[in-house]
RNA sequence: UGGGAUGUCGCCAAGCGGUAAGGCACCAGACUUUGACUCUGGCAUUCGCAGGUUCGAUUCCUGCCAUCCCAGCCA
């Protein structure tokens, strides 16, 4: 965890070591506009990591400046998300939106210095002027108004004078520059919505290339480490901070953004996902949202160590989901405690187990960990194997049970199956097995060994459950490669949540509590889910390698 | 088409003039009371392409090519 990039060290080690920075503060600015995703905790780790490994500081920042788009409930989640994550803001929780007053005196600044100007022109006046990617822009009628008029015109846009859409504050940079984002962009729009947090106090708003550079100068951000497609506005944003005039600027540094092969992380699509009903909502568990993770049973380190995993640096990247599993397998192999659960039940009946004898078997909670300790696990006469550990002809390879076979049970006997009991569809419907008395221990005493060994549970005293196994939601590996005029629905896998109901639990799953993460023996690692009690959500199957021989 | 950025193994990613780290995935074998885990071995004579400089280039230069971003009063 503490292994942070070199992409991160290089810049921060040059940072210091020049002397533009003592100090590290560095920020997670998100827009409460949607829930958080594992995209976004690239961006928290990034900011989060740097700070707490220098020493520095870390913010979080509600970046609010467009308040069609906000709502207080993603205010909410994002903070409980962030929370859980557990990347503390120890240097505070802020809302950009608290700096309105101070982006207005800046903006009168500006205007005095000449530097900005109120301009008349329509959006799409504005356009045309703006020229395009290859031919420059022409300077707006209005760019030359003198600093009084642009003083006074601004104030009565503040005061509620004009229409929405009438009138922008622009900064006065160069329509004839080769990067857009310099061709005088507007830095302050007329619009009259109510902020979920300032209510009706303002009807003109900042634009983030305005906004952002004051935010983080005014919290004394050293270090704003943002996405890759902000690189073009970084002239933008220190023109921003030259021009008001900050004594100790931040500096903008951009990485790539995180994608994950058939994982959508674009929040219009997410919202999409989430308004159709498609999903139940932003916490479903096969959202890639971090409620949605948390939901699925993921931990939190599972995902910071994922998106450390991945790394850092600018190259445009798709990272492989096998990656996110195998992290949150490596992970809960060490910690999650074994548990047996028969998903596909068929009854086995021993033959010659006495009628009336229950013993208890212990287990060991995680071989892999001596101090979990062990469990009780009853065993009777008649019991429930998975229905695919047997075979009545079975495949070269094939070392599970099938008639005159012998395999042991997880923890204790060797059974041998003697005969399969089929119904008039020649379905199998029981096996009839017999059991070595002598190899309780889980070896038999003359040494003859069993090349299987597969997971029961006592039919007597088995509980009920219900297992939901998640599968991917999106069949096209990168969202980006849709070909032209198909549908996002087209690529919506409907199958992607599996029910198994009538599934056979070890009884001391009874006692388990919501939030706990188990490894049911061979078939994978669950969690209970705390919304239902009932169902435990798979996280992730274990790996199958029979399913490689097989195939 | 102008500008900016990026191109190293199937997927991520180190390297920054001295002769290609690591992880995921995959393959082979060992081990195994989970066909899991663990362990061992394998996996780029080559760094987008073509030239050039150099004793020597993935690293420097030149020219191409490919991909991504930018023409919101979104962030």
């Amino acid at each position: 965890m503490e292994n942070i990039s070199n992409f991160i060290h290089d810049i921060i080690d040059r940072d210091l070591a020049e002397g533009f920075a003592r100090r590290i503060h560095t920020r997670f600015p998100p827009e409460p506009n949607g829930y958080l995703h594992i995209g976004s905790a690239k961006a928290i780790w990034i900011n989060w990591i740097t700070a707490r490994k220098y020493g520095g500081t870390f913010n979080l920042r509600y970046d609010d400046t467009n308040p069609v788009k906000e709502d207080d409930e993603y205010i909410r989640a994002i903070e409980s998300d962030l929370r859980w994550l557990g990347a503390v803001p120890d240097g505070g929780i802020f809302f950009g939106s608290d700096y309105f007053d101070k982006c207005y005196e800046f903006a009168l600044g500006l205007i005095r210095d000449g530097h900005a100007y109120v301009c008349d022109l329509t959006s799409e006046q504005m356009r045309e002027y703006r020229g395009t990617l290859t031919q420059p822009g022409r300077e707006s009628p209005y760019r030359n108004r003198t600093a009084e008029e642009n003083l006074d015109l601004f104030q009565r846009m503040k005061n509620g004078e004009f229409e929405d859409g009438s009138r922008t504050l622009r900064a006065k940079i160069d329509m004839t520059s080769s990067n857009m984002n310099m061709r005088d962009p507007a830095i302050y729009r007329i619009l009259r919505s109510t902020h979920h947090r300032q209510g009706d106090k303002w009807c003109i708003y900042p634009l983030y290339d305005y906004a952002h550079p004051i935010q983080d100068a005014l919290e004394g951000i050293t270090h704003s480490l943002c996405s890759i497609e902000f690189e073009n506005h970084r002239p933008l944003y220190d023109w921003v901070i030259e021009k008001i005039g900050f004594e100790a600027p931040p500096r903008q540094y951009e990485f790539a953004r995180l994608n994950v092969s058939y994982t959508v992380l674009s929040k219009r699509y997410l919202r999409y996902l989430v308004e159709s009903g498609l999903v139940d909502g932003w916490d479903d568990p096969r959202m890639p949202t971090l409620s949605g993770l948390r939901r699925r049973g993921y931990t939190p380190s599972s995902i910071f160590e994922f998106v450390r995993m991945a790394g850092v640096s600018k190259t445009y990247s798709l990272v492989d989901v096998g990656m996110l599993e195998f992290c949150i397998r490596d992970e809960l192999n060490k910690t999650a405690q074994r548990r047996i659960a028969v998903t596909d039940p068929i009854k086995v009946t021993i033959t010659n187990y006495p009628e009336d004898q229950v013993e208890q078997i212990t287990i060991p909670n995680n071989p892999e960990d001596e101090n979990a300790g062990s469990r009780d696990v009853p065993i009777c006469r008649e019991i429930y194997i998975e229905r695919s550990d047997f075979m009545a002809d079975p495949p070269a390879k094939f070392h599970r049970l099938s008639v005159g076979r012998e395999v042991r049970l997880v923890g204790t006997y060797f059974i041998k199956c003697n005969e399969a009991i089929t119904d008039q569809n020649g379905e199998i419907v029981e096996l009839m097995c017999t059991y070595d008395p002598d190899t309780r221990s889980g070896h038999a005493p003359d040494g003859r060994k069993v090349k299987g060994t597969i997971h029961w549970v006592s039919a007597r005293h088995a509980i009920d459950a219900k297992l939901r196994l998640y599968d991917r939601l999106f069949t096209i590996d990168n969202l980006n490669d849709m070909p032209e005029g198909t549908n996002f629905d087209d690529f919506l896998n409907k199958d992607s949540l599996t029910e198994l109901t009538g599934c056979k639990l070890e009884p001391s799953l009874a006692n388990a509590s919501p939030d706990e993460r188990f490894q049911f023996v061979r078939t994978g690692y669950f969690y209970l889910d705390s919304k239902d009690k009932q169902s435990f959500n798979r996280i992730v199957p274990l790996k199958d390698s029979w399913a490689k021989i097989s195939k």
